[in-house]
DNA sequence: TTGAAAGCGCTAACAG
DNA sequence: CTGTTAGCGCTTTCAA
């Protein structure tokens, strides 16, 4: 069996409490009696029991982080960010993908196994939505990131300014204009609504240029590749817009379907047709995509700090950190 | 403060072991008093806690699922099914993701987090390759799944066949053939050789047919939409090869890139590159992607099964299931 | 600086 | 069927 906290006290000749003390850095233990100890866990390959540990000082060392999916390259550049500072204060992390009612409803209880975490992280995901009262089931810190909460701290970036940034920079060039966004409204729950916001910001270009996007140059389709390929395709195929045309993907994924569908109609990006996406994935340059850029990994280091100073009791008024996206001119839309 | 399983008894007017007794569904409790209990339970809106629980039991209700990384549409399909089966065993699973040695190191500890679940899995990672000694240090059920374990119970669909197929495919063309395959020397522990086994597969087809792939027509680069772009971009504008050219690239994600750079070229896919991908993933059929599917969303379930059983105390040889994957003909190769 | 002992919240004999 | 009690493996007073 493995051994306990008893075998190593047993070996090395101290009782329980003074194993306990070195296992937790106390420094009132004479150094000869932490050799002792020390030697003892080592010779015989002793590892604390993170569950009784807990039980009895109710800390965990562990991050619970909730997100909505797990197939997007933002959510690796996010947890590399969030991982990096965790593992520097030896906190270990682990994610629950939210995506449906029957998952969520687990986490309705306040003993789930995630809120055991010292601290929890809801990733795109609004809480005040998720649950009702509008509060996470825990009295463990929690922040929210890559959306906005009026309850938890929030770390994101700012959607509207992207957006706006986006449209800013299409206007700048003739031809017609479109919008290709996301419907939130399948699983209002488990969607944080920054691609409204990416869409409001577009649009406060156009009133500013005292111009109006038609209704009919809006598109809602699901979050993929392929539905935005089929999309841009149609689009094309029907000639219901003339060329030059402009438009505005609310994320990587969709801008890159766009694209795709450009070059199968042999149209040139950045000349019969400009693009522009949202994220700033790693394929996003090479591919020569303009986008608005978000600095993901930054975000999560930021979260992941701001929690770490929650969790070791730190107080202070809830923080709201607004990130500024920036725009990365490319080939799509005739740039460099 | 939350209240415990001595509140819930001191209010239902019973013992503790008979409140312990409702909450673990054990059978000879009186109905009159389970309804006091259970009163009680929802008055408090009482919870019992996981870790105390589990720390007399020996049992969590948790699965521990190690991923490689999180950005591929294939483990959001994976995990919807093992997911699936889990919750209707009322089991919770949370995923950990291993990229690098940094993290690796965590799990080396035989007291680390995950291994307090119940079980273990261990998607497109061979544990052989991970730990010293070839054991995850773990005396809980594992199993794998999309790689395969000589030591544990594996779930993996039958690579080689389906570079095979592929490769009968393609021979069936005129002109040039190409393969585009994925580096794995980079970090070898974290890679499951899949890819090296379509290879293997897809050159066996070349052997039968008298012929040989050389080693000029074999390009390796990292696993991303990107990189088979730009490849692709490449070897198509240097004339190398002369068209027809048949590509098998050992993944859609790359044999996306590779037909977007098909399609920026004005070439026609299914006439002068033929092109077969890996996986068959939700937008592969929408693009018109020949490609070898894997049974992705029934490998997950399979496994829960399997390992939901090791759990429950079943013995038997270790078990290797080994699924077919079947070559979907569309557009990229001239079909339907 | 240390040991003894009382929990943390629960399960699982054991006796009745 | 039920109450009592001894743990599970650790932390944390409290005295000494």
């Amino acid at each position: 069996m493995k051994p306990s906290i008893k075998d190593i006290a047993k070996l090395a000749g101290v009782s329980v409490g003074t194993v306990s003390r070195v296992l937790n850095n106390n420094p009132s233990v004479r150094p000869e009696n932490r050799m002792k100890v020390l030697k003892a866990i080592a010779q015989l390959g002793y590892r604390p029991n993170p569950f009784a540990r807990s039980l009895a000082s109710k800390k965990t060392y562990m991050v619970s982080i909730f997100l909505p999916m797990l197939n997007s390259e933002f959510y690796s550049y996010l947890f590399e960010g969030i991982d990096n500072v965790l593992s520097d204060a030896w906190y270990d992390s682990s994610i629950y993908p939210l995506f449906s009612k029957r998952r969520l409803m687990n986490y309705t209880n306040p003993n789930a196994f995630p809120y055991q975490s010292d601290g929890i992280m809801f990733v795109s995901l609004i809480p005040e939505k998720l649950f009702e009262g509008g509060h996470v089931p825990t009295r463990k810190p929690v922040v929210v990131i890559d959306a906005r909460s009026e309850i938890y701290d929030s770390i994101y970036v700012d959607n509207i300014f992207g957006g706006y940034l986006a449209g800013k920079h299409l206007l700048e060039k003739k031809g017609n204009f479109i919008l290709i966004t996301v419907s939130e409204k399948a699983s209002p729950e488990f969607t944080s609504g920054v691609f409204v916001q990416r869409r409001i910001g577009f649009k406060k270009a156009f009133d500013e240029a005292g111009l109006e996007l038609p209704q009919d140059n809006i598109f809602e389709i699901n979050h993929s590749f392929a539905e935005a390929f089929i999309l841009t395709r149609r689009i094309l195929k029907s000639k219901q817009f003339s060329l030059p045309l402009n438009i505005f993907a609310v994320s990587d994924i969709l801008a890159m379907g766009a694209l795709e569908a450009v070059l199968e109609r042999g149209l040139i990006p950045g000349k019969d047709v400009n693009i522009v996406g949202f994220d700033d994935l790693r394929w996003s340059k090479k591919l020569g995509l303009t986008t608005v850029r978000q600095p993901i990994m930054q975000m999560g280091k930021k979260a992941a700090n701001l929690l770490l100073k929650r969790i070791a009791g730190e107080s202070f008024p809830r923080r709201e950190i607004r990130f500024k996206p920036k725009l990365m001119i490319r080939r799509s839309t005739g740039g460099g």
